[in-house]
DNA sequence: AATCCAGTATGCAGTGACTGCAGTTTGGCT
DNA sequence: AGCCAAACTGCAGTCACTGCATACTGGATT
């Protein structure tokens, strides 16, 4: 019933990340969405485009979104998570922005198609919205890593829970910075990943004393 | 061809909030999917359940999950923003928290129907994701207000292109925040909104300066 | 009282995303 | 050659949603 939720496919569950078809199917997307906007571009569209049945268009991807924004999920990196905890630099926030490894930049995808593919996604509001949305699918294990940093700069008079709840609120906070990068990233005209992280950190910097107070 | 970003109807434009019928549709809606869940409930059934037709049900909501989460979008108070940017508290982010009016609370609506539709909200991600949504909507305008308060914290180092940026940084942190906010108050068993507001509030004053180092 | 009109409700046919099922092709392996 | 699992396909069906053309309603106008 649910369109965006949907089971991923039936059998194999192919991962989509590798196979032939589903590259073709993903550039055929993205080229197609480039071309007529995102609403424009049917389904069927994109299976002629590259050559396959709409059944296994679905076969290979849950939605019609997933084919234009891909399949992979922001994760933690699990080496940076380790010094993020043993560190104890004074911004927590800006330490925690780099925590996150986004999908495609581990150089395991085509870098023509990566730009391609983010054009598209910023050329519409909803895609841009299903793309924001999967932030929050690592807020849960990103709260729980702060907790450890959190827990250490706690006054005595708060409980546990009460750190918990910190952590899950900085979680949230960070996916609001998140969101910021992203913005800046695909709405600006040029600019790398890298660039857009560390002008969002040098911001974040200069801003945070003149919301806390003094 | 998108599913969430349809015009309102065709001629009148009915703003649904008062018609009877509305009424009748959303309390239809949020009872169904009390009892069945989202995915399960079907336009159909609530049609039917409000004894009307189809047609009906969307010249009235864009969309199924309008009904169930209501069409009222949250707006900035007026007249707090103006005492927002008179003032100039230390702690800028709680302030602005405040600024929000979230639609429901004056009193316009039926309480029983809200709480129900709160339940209905939280008995499905998928809603509360529509719903978080909204938020969205206003932060450009957040974004604006902060702008007079943050101009008067900068620096001479900075530009005003600058301090926009820290405004549009800000506005996104603030949405976090609300959403922060909101999962707590639909997750939480009960608790009033302004209770769960102003106990944001205070965490959030507690962990501002654990963020901004010393 | 007859007329008119705007607002609202409806039926119907169509589009587009997505699913389940059942059957076929394909390529590697024995 | 024969076999098997993975990948592909057609098809029929469900559900959200739209455009259009057509009623029904109650009150304001003449």
């Amino acid at each position: 019933m649910s369109r965006t939720d949907a089971p991923r496919a039936r059998s194999g569950a192919p991962t989509s990340r590798g196979t032939a078809t589903a590259r073709r199917i993903e550039s055929s997307a993205v080229a197609l969405v480039l071309q007529h906007g995102y609403d424009a571009t049917t389904v069927d569209m994109i299976c002629a485009d590259a050559g396959i049945s709409q059944r296994t268009f679905f076969n290979h991807f849950a939605t019609k979104d997933a084919a234009v924004i891909g399949t992979d999920v922001p994760r933690l990196d699990e080496s940076r998570v380790r010094a993020f905890i043993a560190a104890s630099g004074p911004n927590l926030l800006a330490d925690a922005a780099e925590l996150i490894a986004l999908p495609g930049l581990d150089g395991a995808m085509d870098p023509q198609l990566m730009r391609l593919r983010m054009r598209a996604i910023s050329s519409s509001a909803e895609l841009m919205q299903r793309q924001l949305e999967r932030f929050a699918s690592i807020e849960a294990e990103l709260a729980e890593v702060i907790e450890y940093r959190l827990a250490r700069l706690s006054t005595p008079d708060e409980s546990a829970a009460e750190v918990r709840e910190q952590s899950r609120l900085t979680a949230h906070l960070l996916a609001g910075i998140l969101r910021y990068s992203a913005d800046a990233l695909m709405s600006g005209d040029s600019a790398s990943v890298p660039a857009i992280v560390a002008q969002t950190r040098d911001r974040l910097t200069a801003l945070l004393p003149k919301l806390a107070g003094r």
